[in-house]
DNA sequence: GACCTCAACTGGAATCATTCCAGTTTACGG
DNA sequence: CCGTAAACTGGAATGATTCCAGTTGAGGTC
């Protein structure tokens, strides 16, 4: 049972409303991601296995991806952790990272409406995307 | 020896007041990193190797880290991209990324007071810091 | 100014997430 | 039901960083 949010579209649904072929390892893995927030590559290998038997390493790499690029997954890549997959896309949420595991918690904007997106002077670059990223320690890890 | 302002310390002078020994390899280290702005670790090895001759690369990461823990470096690891150091400490500001290249550039806090700085729920976590990264393109990819 | 000790350095092997590659399978439009 | 590009397999490679065991040297002590 998962966010009974008003897109309760199946994983095939979601896939085929983006113009992705529908195939095993990318309905496991979709469906993997949904249930463990924040899952690393490795850990939706597993789920993906535990459900297809055997998938490949690249399949699995190859899907996380396919599914990023195609924005029905977020990723995350926390300096000094394998990178992270949520559901959660489009709302420009931030997260706090555990120093110690890893862990991940959502926050969201707290000023309201994107404090920081606009750098005081962007050094001529074209900036598209500000992320914000709390540091600190999970409950588990701070005792 | 001429006792300068003590904004224009040595790098020698750096070491010895955050109570580190004063090597070669460290000197050289400080100095590179002052003069490239944000230094991948390579970048490091390769103006110490020329300043000194032969210096292993576990030298470089071991006074990198030892420099990072003393606060006159701060690491910078933005995804995808290999980590970078620069001598600005101290002061809470932010950096624009490339996507492509991995350029990077500083920037002030845009809103004066550290916009971000609190998240609207910690999800439990002790938050220490705050992090902001602007994603975008260097004036060189962006042609 | 020689001595001692632990921090710092050497060099080579290992790690770990991720990607590259060449060949095989499969979804799905025609 | 067939053909083809897109997906997947499995194994080797990459690249930044770290681990390890042994050697060197900075700087306090006498």
């Amino acid at each position: 049972m998962t966010s009974t949010a008003p897109t309760a579209a199946t994983p095939e649904d979601l896939l085929r409303g983006v113009g992705l072929r529908v195939t095993a390892p990318r309905v496991a893995a979709l469906r993997a991601v949904g249930d463990s927030q924040h899952a690393t590559a490795d850990d939706v290998l597993s789920s993906v296995r535990a459900e297809l038997g055997t998938v490949s390493v690249q399949a699995v790499y190859d899907v996380l991806h396919a599914l990023t690029d195609a924005d029905l997954l977020r990723r995350i890549e926390p300096a000094g952790h394998p990178a992270r997959y949520e559901r959660r896309t489009g709302d420009n949420h931030h997260h706090v990272v555990c120093r110690e595991c890893g862990a991940i918690g959502d926050v969201d904007c707290s000023v309201g409406h994107a404090p920081c997106l606009t750098p005081s002077d962007d050094r001529g670059f074209v900036v598209e995307t500000a992320e914000v990223t709390y540091w600190g320690l999970c409950p588990d890890c701070s005792a």
